[in-house]
Order: C-alpha cells, then structure tokens, then sequence
DNA sequence: GTAATAGTGTCTCTAAGACAGTATGTT
DNA sequence: AACATACTGTCTTAGAGACACTATTAC
C-alpha cells in the first residue's frame, strides 16, 4: 500500500500504459444463391473480417483490424476511425464489449487493449480495402477458424470466440438480428439468420410461433402497404411470404414472469 | 492517415495515457427489521458504497472506490486489488461492464478508466475501511443519488447510473439475485430483492408462477432435507414457507422461443 | 407435375392471470 | 382474535408443441 498521499493520482511516479488499443471483431453474413435452385433461400454463412499483418509484431498472421487511441478521442471514436482507415467500413452497428489487459498480450509493451463487436450487412463490406499496415483485408469463415485451431495474432482468437459468445447471446435475447437482414424481411430468413450465429437454435415451428402475436413480444411486426394491406414477397419461393420488420421496441425479457 | 509503417507500432512516438484506473460500483441491499414486526420480512434497500475523497482531484466529493492499474497486473487484478485496499472488500461477485474514455475526463491527464461492478452481500461488508486517498467509505441509498442529483467526482455519476441499469438488466435475465440472498431463501425474499433493485418489476402472482416448475426454467429448485422431505422456514412469517435455492444452471432465454 | 417455400387444422397439454378463499402459528 | 405471510381453488384465455395437411406458383 502507498503511503505518499500524491502517490495515488500522480501518475509521473509510475509505470504508465504504452497504449491502449482498439480491435474490433466484424461478422457479416455472407449469402450465395443456390446452383439448382429456382426460387429458393440463399445458403448463408457467418464470416468474420480479418487482415493479415505486414509488419512486426506477428509480420504475416491474421489479425483483428485494429490501432492505438488518440488523447483526443473517446475509445468509441478510436475504433470507428480505425475500422474506416483499415477497412473502409464506416456507419455500421458497432458495440465495446470487453477489455484485454493480461501483461504480456502484446510484445510491444504494456498495452490495453478494448474490444469491440461490430455487424455488418454483406451490401456494406463491398468496399473495403487494406491501409499501410495491412496487407490484406479478407472474410474468413467462422467456422473455419473456430474448427482450424488456426492461431490469430495477439491474443486475437480468444477476443474473437469471446466476441462470437457475445453474438449468439445477444442474437437470442436482443433485437441485432436486423442487423444481418433487410429493413422488411420473411419469416424464414428471420430464422436462417438466427440459425446462421446459432446453430444449435432449432425451431420446428419458428413460423407459427412467430405469428402468434404474444410470442413477438411486440418486437416484430407485419408489413403492410398503404391501404392496410399485408405486404408479401415471393423472392424466396414460389407462394408469397409475409413481410416482418422489428419494431425497435427493446425486447423485455425476464426469469421471473 | 499515417505513412510510415513503424508509426503504428512504435508507442514511442506517440502521446500514451497517463493511466488506466480501475473503478468499481459496489451494490448491497441493506435490510432493515421492522419495529412493529410479530415475525414479517425486513425493509431492503439499495445501497452503493462510495468514498470521500481526500486529495485533489475533486477533494471532498464522493466517488467510487478505485485505482491505477499497473504493468503486471490485468485491470481484473487491479479492480481486485483496490478494492480490498480501499474498502477491505475481497472476494465477492465482480464483472467489468465498460470502459469510459472521453476526453477530459480526469483533470490529472488522458486517463481510459475500466469500471466494474460488484455485487455483495450485506454481511460482508462489515469489515470495511477507508485507505489512505480516502477520508471515508459509507453506503449511500442508491434512490438517494439518483434522485438528488448530487454531483460525483470525474464522471462517477455517469458511471453508476450505468452500472445501475446494467444490474437492473442482469437482475431479470441471469441468477444474480443470488449475491443477495443467503444460499436458501423464500420465494418473498427473492420477490423482495427482486423489487429492491428493479422497483418496476411486479407480478401479482409471483410466488404461484415460480412454483410451477416451467416458469423457473431449471434455475430455481426446491430444498429438501436427507428424507427428501420439502425444507421450510419460518423466519419471516408464521406460516412456514418452502426454501428455494438457485441450481447454477444459467437460464436461457429467447425472444424467439 | 414437381419443387420449394408458406402456411393452416387439429389436437393435447400446460401456463398466465385474476382473485377470492383457506392455512399457519405467534402475539 | 388479529396479524402477516403462505399458500390453494377455480375459472378463463391462450400459447407450445407435434405433425399431417393444404396453398401458391415458377419451372
């Protein structure tokens, strides 16, 4: 314990942080027609946006896009300006959800680094590129690498499976699924998304349910058009799906009733 | 946007944070025997537990307890720490919920402050005291501070009401009722608690709807003795009432079924 | 017709929600 | 007997879950 009360807030006697980095674990849903299909529902799968490092530390792995906080800026602001810088992604839904700080994480010094989670529609990663530090700017598929074992630089894997623990969390119990979807949507795509972050997810009556007006819990509505009519696609089949759209109502759920 | 490769690893030519302090929202439920009481439940309330600081910044103000995280330690580590020097708390329910970096900030410097929050039990709390850079530690009705606008220290306001409403969300979807209640309790002591930290919350019908053993979706059971017999306690009341216990199972809740 | 998706019909089981009534045992 | 908590009885409404069946329409 101190005993110089100045000892507490000045922090010139005292070892300070090299830097305090933000990475930040992208996912996108990638969507592939089908060869044989006729009208019929993409094949979807859940990618997570990497880039390979060209320089040390880690020269030539896979990393999280990422890069060091400014004195003048929030941490928020960091990781936003660094997506668009390496990436060029920008106004997508991003959210901070952890802080690395094990000593050691980072061969070059003492550095913090925070974490945050960002979901993007496919559409909106069409344009990115690669910045000086990156050689490469790639989707990977997330489950590839979970399965690979595949080594990410930094501590990397173990922010991007704690960022893919969060996803699945928050995909059940909150409203991001939109975030992967178009503004009206059917049923079936609904659950293909959710399938896609949660596999383990399975519904054999998703449909039904979902049309039980409780069961929404007043976070999904019908599309209708201007005369009250229910607005339908027939994008994904043959007979036309009703068209749903969150309500951006928060869900609320609970335990205890 | 930088040119030279170097720049974006070499902290060296950049500005780096004067520090990264570790603070913590530590919530208890206090409870209170009512005077008039034959046998009957306690009063409970919300209480934080906050510092008066000695030094400058903000001499004289309240603030959360907390400190500089240091090069050997991860900020868990030093929430811990600080924790037990400041308040001689150690041991309890701890999560980190996020990161408060706005420029500004501190008076002292570029300061990326980690904010935990805890949850304790009454009981454990009676072996605090205050450190060196604080004058006193004290419980504070939570109702109190959100009410009378009192001013913090930094953006200390902030961060508690932040930390207020995240355990008011975790309140309802996970177990953490139980670092409030003793390991066995009644169906009125978690309603109580329940209440305590979430005042909105009311179900007319509580104690029927948690007894019906779907609705406590395997994280509540009932205790009972080597016989196999229910275990009961009147300790709140005449009429014995059933002992509940949380299973550890963590609930899983969807908003799509 | 076939394929692919989008539903509906029907059944059983059980929860939800309201609210009045009963149970227990100390004071 | 009064009190404070702990239930239970009863009724209505409605979702859950399973699964077979029908609907739509491009090809």
């Amino acid at each position: 314990m101190t005993t110089d009360p100045a000892s507490n807030y000045s922090a010139r006697n005292y070892r300070t942080p090299d830097g305090a980095p933000a990475d930040i674990a992208i996912f996108t849903i990638t969507t592939e027609q089908r060869l044989k299909a006729t009208k019929s529902l993409p094949m979807r799968e859940l990618k997570v946006l990497l880039i390979k490092r060209k320089v040390w530390p880690f020269e030539g792995m896979l990393a999280l896009p990422g890069g060091f906080s400014r004195e003048t800026e929030s941490m928020y602001d960091t990781a936003r300006r660094e997506l668009r810088e390496e990436t060029g992604v920008d106004g997508v839904h991003m959210e901070y959800f952890n802080v690395y700080s094990e000593p050691g994480r980072d061969p070059r010094g003492w550095m913090i680094s925070h974490a945050f989670l960002a979901l993007v529609h496919e559409d909106r990663l069409l344009y990115r590129k690669a910045a000086d530090d990156a050689a490469e700017v790639g989707l990977y598929a997330v489950k590839e690498i979970v399965e690979s074992r595949l080594e990410l630089a930094f501590d990397h894997r173990r922010i991007m499976l704690d960022a893919l623990e969060q996803i699945r969390r928050m995909m059940l119990i909150t409203a991001i699924a939109k975030e992967f979807l178009p503004e009206q949507f059917t049923l079936s795509e609904l659950y293909q998304v959710i399938r896609t972050v949660v596999p383990d997810f399975e519904e054999s009556n998703f449909i039904r349910k979902m049309k039980s007006t409780q069961s929404r819990s007043g976070v999904l509505e019908e599309v209708t058009d201007a005369m009250g009519n229910p607005k339908k696609s027939n994008e994904f089949s043959q007979r036309a799906a009703q068209l749903y759209r969150f309500t951006g109502e928060l869900p609320r759920l609970s335990l205890y009733g």
